[in-house]
DNA sequence: GCGACAG
DNA sequence: ATCTTGTCGC
């Protein structure tokens, strides 16, 4: 699903002479949550002004940022040019003209009940595979650098590729991120493999983060382990939402520790096990040495 | 001021 | 996630 083109497409329906904002597209997109996501996909507008990114503003009114060498200044003369009246920082008769009619067929709802009908599918028992691999993206604007790096008896090797993302981070959705990034770098390797992803498994509103969202789209064992809570209350070590046990918190040193959920093809228990194997520093070898990888292949690449 | 959301 | 240098500490 190609969002960024899907969002460039509502902002151009945004009339000369009106003006609307983030979170009307937020909504239009159908999730208020991709709200600081439009901002960002607007900061990256790639035709502008064709792409009318300054007709969009705050939602009181006032004008919001704008990526321009002159900055807010130019906003401020588009908007003028097009007929609309500013005045102390603010749209003038906002209400007036505020556009939020959007011809849109609400893809963020679309992606939030994909990620409902793949909950049947995942398979919380251990399958055992006979590799064990971490997978880490880094990005620089549109291109992201995935990283995979397997071992094998004390050492390791490493997989790299460089692709363009279409879809931009929204808080619950990364798996429509980065699950088209890992796929391609899994190509290139054997499926029997266990796979540690940054981010969660089963520790989502939806149960579908995306190391379960990677393991059911592609048949794969994954473990889920990420940086800080997305969700859930933490007693004991344990993470549950609601009554479910989803997750663990595993601190390591003094510092701040991961929370390590199952994707898909483990237990809990067994994801956790894996996980301290090879817990050296705060991540998993397999992740940490992913995380470098895919930061050397984007700093390589923008020298 | 509240709420706060992986990467 | 990215933007960013040196510096403190084990």
């Amino acid at each position: 699903m190609d969002l960024y083109s899907y969002f460039y497409d509502l902002v151009m329906q945004i009339p000369k002479g009106r003006v609307s904002t983030y979170g009307a597209l937020a909504r239009a997109l159908g999730d208020i949550r991709a709200a600081r996501a439009c901002g960002v996909m607007l900061s990256q507008n790639p035709d502008p002004p064709r792409i009318p990114c300054h007709r969009v503003v705050m939602s009181d009114g006032s004008l919001g940022g704008f990526t321009h060498p002159e900055g807010i200044k130019r906003k401020i003369e588009l908007l003028r040019s097009e007929g609309i009246k500013i005045e102390n920082g603010k749209v003038k008769d906002f209400s007036k003209v505020l556009f939020e009619d959007f011809k849109t067929d609400y893809p963020l709802k679309k992606l939030r009940k994909e990620q409902e009908e793949l909950r049947k599918k995942v398979i919380l028992e251990d399958a055992h595979p006979s590799l064990i691999g971490g997978v880490d993206v880094s990005y620089s604007s549109r291109n992201a650098y995935v990283a995979l790096v397997i071992m094998r008896d004390g050492k390791y090797e490493v997989i790299g590729e460089k692709m363009r993302v279409d879809f931009p981070y929204i808080p619950t959705y990364l798996a429509f991120r980065e699950e088209p990034i890992i796929l391609e770098i899994l190509k290139k390797v054997d499926d029997d493999i266990l796979l540690m992803i940054d981010g969660n498994g089963i520790l989502h509103p939806r149960f579908m983060g995306l190391a379960t969202y990677v393991g059911v789209k592609n048949n794969v064992a994954t473990i889920g382990v990420a940086k800080s809570l997305l969700m859930g209350e933490v007693r004991e070590g344990k993470v549950y939402i609601g009554s479910q046990l989803v997750g663990q918190y595993i601190q390591s040193g003094r510092k701040k520790g991961i929370y390590v959920s199952p994707g898909h093809r483990i237990t809990l228990d067994s994801a956790v096990r894996v996980v301290k194997k090879y817990l050296k520093y705060k991540n998993p070898e397999p992740l940490r040495l992913a995380h470098i990888y895919a930061n050397k292949f984007r700093r390589e690449d923008n020298a």
